[in-house]
DNA sequence: ACCTGAACACCGTTCAAGT
DNA sequence: ACCTGAACACCGTTCAAGT
């Protein structure tokens, strides 16, 4: 089978399911493909833009949410599956939110969000979008970041239920900031 | 001068502003100090503890807010010194969330916010004050990030006092859902 | 107790040379 | 055009041996 960019992708996703972000190294990507390290550059210019790639691959699976009249629901739905689609891969809230911060993924996952809040009149849709993106992100990687630790046995004490919890308190808190600054701002006209 | 626990704090600092996260190196801190790399695991355990350590070194510098009257003021004012003292060290952000991330961090930043949710009544003081800190670090990641990609030429785009309006709009985001979630449990009594 | 020297097992990336 | 082989310039960590 002859090498390509997609098939680099693929043993990628591969390594980061079965050994995580730290064990995904482009020679290991080469060892699986049962080519040299070298190769690889030919396809894809560096590694940063091969975790990017995988970013985009976890991002393309975020499905927007159906709810289409209310913000407030929307916001929540959306928030609630980009971390469902973050937990199905191992590291990936790690893996996205260093794509995203050097700016090396295309499509922006706001992008969605900040089109419906223009739409229904909030302000600053693109800093509410940020705002809720940075809290999924930063949640999620603490989450996978403990959970592995626990399932290492390197620190006892993690609650999955819990931490859906204070996730859910999160979106609550930024969705009910989002609707309450909306409608001060109604009561000033 | 003897090797020590702080001199190897004081030297991955040093490294940190001069070169960057990046380079910051057990090797390279070994170098600054005249000794061989080998040393510096007689005073510190492994690599991790010795970022760990540096986090400890900026959070450190977050003061405390003065005003202890109103919740919100203390919140806000918690989140532009905990900027501010990111923003004032190369790649800090960075450093500080994968130490949290990892619970290597001794001392909780949030602990005096939490305590003063908690004083004044509000729900879920851990969730809250980790939504605030999760929002922080990740702007502040994004915002050191770009400023750095800016430095060195590589994408043009970097306005930074549209950055500081963008942190704003989200600590208001968030304080106000923090009242506004505390408001609507007090009108159900 | 504290440090050196040297090793082990890795990295990302480049590039002449082959096909 | 695409890949190999080999190199360059690094990593974190360990550990016998010296003082």
């Amino acid at each position: 089978m002859a090498l390509s960019r997609q098939a680099i992708v693929d043993a990628g996703l591969g390594i980061l399911d079965a050994y995580g972000l730290g064990d995904l190294s482009m020679r290991r990507v080469a060892d699986v493909l049962g080519v040299q390290a070298g190769a690889l550059y030919y396809h894809v210019p560096n590694k940063q833009s091969l975790l990017a790639a995988l970013s985009e691959e976890v991002l393309g699976t975020v499905p927007d949410p159906l709810d289409d009249t209310d913000p407030a629901a929307w916001l929540t739905g959306w928030a609630m599956s980009l971390r469902r689609s973050l937990l199905a891969r191992r590291d990936a809230a790690e893996l996205v939110a260093s794509s995203l911060a050097l700016g090396l993924v295309g499509p922006d996952p706001t992008e969605a969000g900040r089109a419906l809040l223009e739409r229904e009149g909030f302000h600053e849709p693109e800093a509410t979008m940020a705002t809720l993106l940075h809290f999924v992100l930063g949640h999620v990687v603490e989450e996978q970041t403990r959970a592995q630790m626990h399932a290492l046995g390197v620190v006892g004490e993690f609650d999955a239920a819990a931490s859906g919890a204070r996730f859910e308190w999160g979106v609550r808190l930024i969705v009910a900031g989002a609707g309450r600054l909306l409608h001060d701002e109604a009561q000033r006209r």
